[in-house]
DNA sequence: GTTCGTCGTCGAACCGGTTCGACGGGCTGA
DNA sequence: TCAGCCCGTCGAACCGGTTCGACGACGAAC
């Protein structure tokens, strides 16, 4: 493998000119750049990324930590993925992947060996353990999700409370007067999944400012056990007219579940959820939902992250806490309600 | 930052002999190896990625080419990458991921610039363009999927002409005189994914050996799409009564085709699929199927890789190509056919 | 015709590890 | 008692880049 030894000599000049020629850090007369590109490409040079980064304490790499957790529905997370993963590779930074379930370690290890230069942090926890470990390291950290802690780091998520009174009141204006919402499954509150009882509590805040009635129940993640829980919801709520759901893998029950009971929506029964427009195409769901839109907060986590790295946020420019807006996709799944 | 040098003098010993202490290779007596582990704790010393890698030419990390493609199912995807993320972080290597559809610009970057020690590719065509490029790379390189040409790499994919016979004679057995089969969509194949022909092919000369009549379709790999074509399908073929399914969208899509036909499955329709357990889940699909077994490739990929990396192979063992056996998972969606 | 500044290039040092060869001290065996 | 060996440690070189300071040549300004 040619270095950039080789290249210098193929060129006849020293190995810092032609460092130089091709850093364009210092001026170098035209003949010899064209030298140095010449050898370049005769020899088929190409940096050698571990060199590169012991001398300029830089990688161009950033650390992706997305955690697979059994309860969690892995068809979601994986947007959130590409649009980290995508974005990085256009502001020309490659993409450290851990999907270990042990964040911590993996955290630790990218940061403390200096294999990154920053770090992006995906479903993060209210109270997030590896949260911590991300303050404590030199390279900058981006998150997307909102801890109760938000100091030393940027970040961004969807405005799940806005999100909650959006689909109250959208529901509501069409004149419904008891609705049921879906949550994620308890143990994901539990284990400090916030963006859950945001919205959740945003609803019921709604619901009761407008004088409506919204039962609130938790469902499973996984199937087909959300199935059978929906249908508990159903017989439990007869007089439910319209149905919320903030759960993936309950949103892509709904259908089925649906049929089973032999209604549709909206004429037996209004739907919104709450998901990516990607994910409704990807699951066919026809209802109408709040886009959740993981490429963009992927996207944006990554920008300010590389700002940071390059500096060009001022040395200690605050950080950022970012909001979507919750937009609602109308895929015609809600009506007035039934007259009964 | 500490580095080894740091640990040496509060060791009292000199850089190399910390070095020693630490990996072990020259004999170190137990008090200095004590020292040297003392000061790494007080310090909080992890080294320098970078520097290692230059120093040994090994960076534990290995690049994984995933590509998403517009037709392609994502969360089928998704689980090869999950295989093989987790695989490489048991056995202690890191994962470069890059998901850029150009993979040829990615890989080169990546063997190039020797920020891997070795290369995974997903979803492998068979005259893939970065096959050249891989073999021409000095790190060893793994597929998930069959090329044409398998010199230079070692080969991992599920023996899909034997999953299209199992298909077939497993309804044959039953009774059934006339199937359909659905494949991926006509371009996945011109691109070169040529597991859809062997599939395809393979079922093809089963039901001509058993005498028995088969369809043979390629449906869209998007929603809603897909659906629509299955409808056309079913239409056109009233007398077939098995359905094999080798397109994760179509199988995905089936469920509210079937529902919205009036038929069940076995009652009406006996259907027999090829995609994983993890992807069936994910989907409440109710359907017997062929395990295309996501994990496990990207696990055999993943542990011949490094074998190959740490040079436990050979220096010249010859590659390997290895099918996986389809197995039949039955959730109870066949059965004899309907008499009429 | 000096002097000064700029341009282009080079040598050397450095980043933080690993590894090779050398070397002193203690032990063993003849 | 001395040669020879092993053990434990050290210094130096190396991996492949980047960057700083120095320096010669040349043109402009006085």
């Amino acid at each position: 493998m040619a270095t950039i030894g080789d290249v210098a000599r193929v060129a006849g000049v020293s190995r810092s000119t032609a460092s130089y020629a091709l850093s364009g850090k210092r001026a170098i007369s035209v003949d010899v750049r064209r030298r140095v590109e010449d050898a370049v490409r005769e020899l088929g040079y190409t940096p050698n990324a571990g060199a590169r980064a012991l001398a300029t304490s830089q990688t161009r790499v950033i650390g992706l930590l997305a955690q697979f957790l059994e309860d969690e529905f892995a068809p979601a997370m994986l947007q959130y993925m590409l649009g980290v993963s995508n974005t990085a590779r256009e502001l020309g930074y490659d993409i450290l992947l851990a999907t270990e379930s042990d964040g911590r370690n993996a955290l630790r290890r990218m940061t403390d060996s200096r294999m990154v230069d920053g770090i992006v942090l995906l479903n993060v926890a209210e109270h997030d353990d590896r949260l911590p470990i991300l303050r404590d390291a030199p390279q900058p950290g981006a998150l997307v999700g909102l801890p109760a802690d938000c100091t030393g780091v940027d970040v961004f998520d969807l405005d799940f409370e806005e999100a909650g009174r959006l689909m109250v009141d959208h529901l509501h204006r069409l004149g419904h007067r008891e609705l049921a919402l879906v949550s994620q499954p308890e143990h994901v509150v539990e284990r400090g999944g916030a963006y859950v009882w945001r919205l959740q509590n945003a609803a019921l805040e709604a619901a009761r400012a407008r004088g409506i009635t919204l039962h609130a129940v938790f469902a499973p993640s996984s199937q087909p056990d959300v199935g059978r829980e929906l249908h508990a919801l159903l017989d439990a709520h007869p007089g439910a007219t319209g149905l919320l759901i903030n759960n993936e893998a309950a949103a892509a029950a709904l259908p089925t579940v649906l049929h089973e009971r032999g209604l549709a929506a909206p004429a037996d029964l209004s739907v919104v959820g709450r998901y990516s427009d990607e994910f409704a195409r990807t699951f066919s769901l026809p209802y109408s939902s709040i886009e959740s839109a993981p490429d963009r907060l992927g996207r944006m986590a990554v920008r300010e992250l590389v700002r940071r790295i390059e500096g060009q946020a001022g040395p200690a420019e605050p950080h950022v806490v970012r909001f979507v807006s919750p937009e609602l996709v109308d895929r015609g799944s809600t009506d007035a309600p039934r007259q009964n």
